[in-house]
DNA sequence: CCGTCCATGTTTAGATCTAAACGTGCGACC
DNA sequence: GGTCGCACGTTTAGATCTAAACATGGACGG
């Protein structure tokens, strides 16, 4: 993370032009008779769901000066609640990313002055929040909360409980055809 | 691409215990009090959901001996029809990535003799499916689309279209509020 | 006591993407 | 005609992740 680089590049541009899911699936329907297309709007729309949720995301963390990778290592501290001190394995654990991605992670962290490393019991390392981290984690958090906020002001509760719910549902389906490794989404804040 | 590297690494592994979205919410409103949380069981539902898609979408392409990006690359060139030949722009707005990644691509699958590529008009560049591509795209489009559709078999017509509408809905909305940026989700398969 | 094994962290190699720096056909405009 | 500038494609630098190679502290069994 580098706050204030004025090196730093622009923030994401414009949208493209995008294929149709429909479009694809009829496609492949032209292309490949014979082969089932009916998975594919609904594939589509999860995934580029996904991309937008994950793009509004970056786009709110490069205004405020940081990346995703850093605000999920910086909450999670600040969630685990006092003394704001994990191991790098409890990191890894909770963020669902290998130790080794932890490590760097933290690398950077540190040398921005975000973190303090430091000898814990037998081989662990325990990592905490520096006061700057501290401070900082504050802010990308209430923002970022905030920012998701408005995302779902227009829904009903019931609407978002029955949305997660779908959601949930499907994914537990999915997980349950193919066993899923560790890395990949970041589920906090 | 390498179908038949016997150094390949092993296929994804197991699954990792996996923070429950409610329990986050729940820490953010704890450690910071008055901070909007109502979003976060969705939005984290939205991402795992995607995430899940994604991994078991690679771990069927890894059985195949191949990978995402791969496959973006010859089924968008498949999906065109005859002459089974695309610039690498076409290419880049298909494939919802920049021109620099796909002559990355380009080059690896050229590489593995999948496709081909030739000067075009002016300063474009065609590429087109060799026959090695094109008998592999067959394949790999076949496999991913009937695994796919067992993820939707249990479901519903009805259903699977209110799940792509409400998704899309929401898609847009969340692409309102921040313009996307081009790179990130391949929304075909 | 000592050796084996396991869990933990770090480091490194490799993959892949974006953004930006380049080099270059071509058409527009004067 | 000549020049300018755009659009295209490639290359490079930098970021970040995973998997694997290492290094090491502790526990447990003999």
């Amino acid at each position: 993370m580098r706050p204030d680089d004025p090196q730093a590049p622009p923030a994401p541009s414009a949208p493209t032009a995008r294929p149709d899911a429909h479009e694809v699936a009829a496609a492949w329907a032209r292309e490949l008779p014979g082969v089932p297309t009916r998975s594919v709007p609904v594939v589509t729309a999860a995934k580029l769901l996904a991309a937008a949720l994950r793009r509004r995301r970056e786009s709110v963390l490069y205004e405020l000066g940081t990346d995703a990778a850093t605000l999920d290592l910086l909450s999670t501290l600040r969630r685990a609640g006092p003394p704001y001190r994990l191991t790098t394995r409890e990191l890894a654990d909770r963020c669902l990313v290998t130790a080794g991605a932890i490590s760097q992670r933290v690398a950077r962290a540190e040398r921005d002055g975000l973190v303090e490393r430091r000898a814990g019991a037998g081989r662990t390392v325990e990592v905490a929040l520096a006061p700057a981290g501290h401070a900082r984690v504050e802010t990308l958090a209430r923002s970022v909360l905030e920012a998701d906020d408005e995302l779902v002001a227009g829904l009903e509760d019931e609407t978002l409980v029955q949305l997660e719910d779908v959601l949930d549902r499907w994914r537990r389906h999915v997980e349950g055809r193919a066993p899923a490794p560790r890395g990949s989404a970041s589920p906090a804040s």
